[in-house]
DNA sequence: CGACGCGTTTGCGCTGGCGCAAACTGCTCC
DNA sequence: GGAGCAGTTTGCGCCAGCGCAAACGCGTCG
């Protein structure tokens, strides 16, 4: 497990965080990257850990999850290809502020610290792109507390599902389908109900023909009528 | 209203933005800023709208409300003295993503994207203080998402008065009093539940003596119990 | 191939708190 | 000082969805 794989300069092209950076900075930022590929359900850090390095995904995803004090447990995001995570603990007080486990087979890039901080003395606009990316997750959130805070269970999971088809779709001849593996607590937990409700509403979707699900693999047969559950004021 | 004022270049080395900045740079921060005083219940911005200027509070308070495509709303969080507020937007997709209206009087001072952009440049310590800035408010939306997924009304509202009187506390001899005047449906739309449970809630509180309320004036007189009922995870 | 275990489905009862509606309080402005 | 209004309190009925519990696939491993 974890063995270090060869640099992929070019994927790095395709990061947010890159974005913008001539090819010299790609270059400079794939010599200090650490690559590792990790097997599944690996965890790469835990809420509350300090070493904190910064942290992308080249091919597979991860779940961020955050606990309470309490034991309760939300999960905050999944993180697929070419997206950064754990980085904003590098600007705060240094720890991780939830777990991240591996979804499936991964490669991630990872750096230190310096080397990042070095990296945005070097090359400003990496700040920039940090500062762009937290806040589009910053907003994102924020639409999450309102559906939480306003909206019933079954429109909340039609936005997640949506959302992660959005965000790791993957077309094929059945639909859109969500590449990594989607275990109905996930579901439950990202979109703030229980694994009971969430099977049940998954499970009347399917009978109504709106996606179908098989081995914690979600496939979308009808986008349009999803988006009705999602977006319909009315209920 | 909204006569202009004079440049207070100190008031600005209390801000988070501007922390471990020379002299040097408060006084250009200070020197291109734009101050105004505002009447209570002025709308700084609308979600939606394009102007998008980097804003912090000197005096006063302004409370950030996001509303969905259907009518519902949320407040995201009130600004208090040494904040910043609508700097993201600069960075994203250049609109603001909600409204920002003034709860009292208000002293505010803002600079436009060139400003900013100009300021981050020759100081990048800046751009590092935002990423601190957003970072921490990322983990605070988070723990709400958390909460309003797994605690109930009670307990959420319990942390939410908490929250502001750590954020804009001010002692007094009856105990920690919280600054800017707040209404029940205030309370109601930041903790996620109506006007209705909010108000039965505080009512409760106030007969067992936790704290008072007077005129949108929130009073907390026995915070240990509040936080008892805020962590308490029995219930 | 049978047994174990993880994930899922489903039934049933209970309740927190939402929705509606009405009355009340205390400022503010004429 | 009294009319009007914004904000608050309170009662009552109802239902979404949580909690508990049990049974059911389906893949895995000895």
């Amino acid at each position: 497990m974890t063995r270090e794989a060869q640099i992929p300069s070019q994927s790095l092209a395709a990061m947010e965080l890159f974005r913008g950076l001539p090819p010299s900075a790609l270059e400079s930022a794939a010599a200090c990257a650490r690559v590792r590929r990790l097997p599944k359900d690996m965890r790469l850090f835990n809420q509350g850990d300090d070493s904190v390095r910064a942290h992308a995904i080249i091919e597979g995803g991860v779940r961020i999850a955050q606990s309470g004090s309490d034991g309760a447990q939300v999960v905050i995001r999944f993180i697929g290809p070419a997206e950064m995570f754990g980085t904003v603990a590098l600007f705060t007080d240094k720890r991780y502020p939830a777990d991240a486990i591996t979804l499936a087979e991964t490669l991630e890039a990872s750096w230190s610290e310096d080397e990042l901080l070095g990296l945005m003395a070097r090359y400003p606009q990496i700040a920039i792109n940090v500062i762009r990316i937290i806040g589009k997750r910053l907003q994102e959130v924020q639409d999450r507390v309102r559906e939480l805070a306003t909206q019933r269970a079954e429109r909340r999971v039609a936005h997640v599902v949506l959302r992660l088809a959005r965000q790791a779709g993957h077309s094929t001849v059945d639909g859109t389908a969500i590449e990594f593996p989607l275990r109905r607590k996930d579901l439950a937990d990202i979109a703030g109900t229980t694994l009971h409700t969430a099977s049940r509403i998954l499970t009347g979707w399917e009978k109504a023909g709106l996606l179908t699900s098989h081995n914690q693999q979600l496939t979308i047969r009808n986008t349009s009528e999803l988006l009705r559950i999602a977006e319909n004021a009315a209920d």
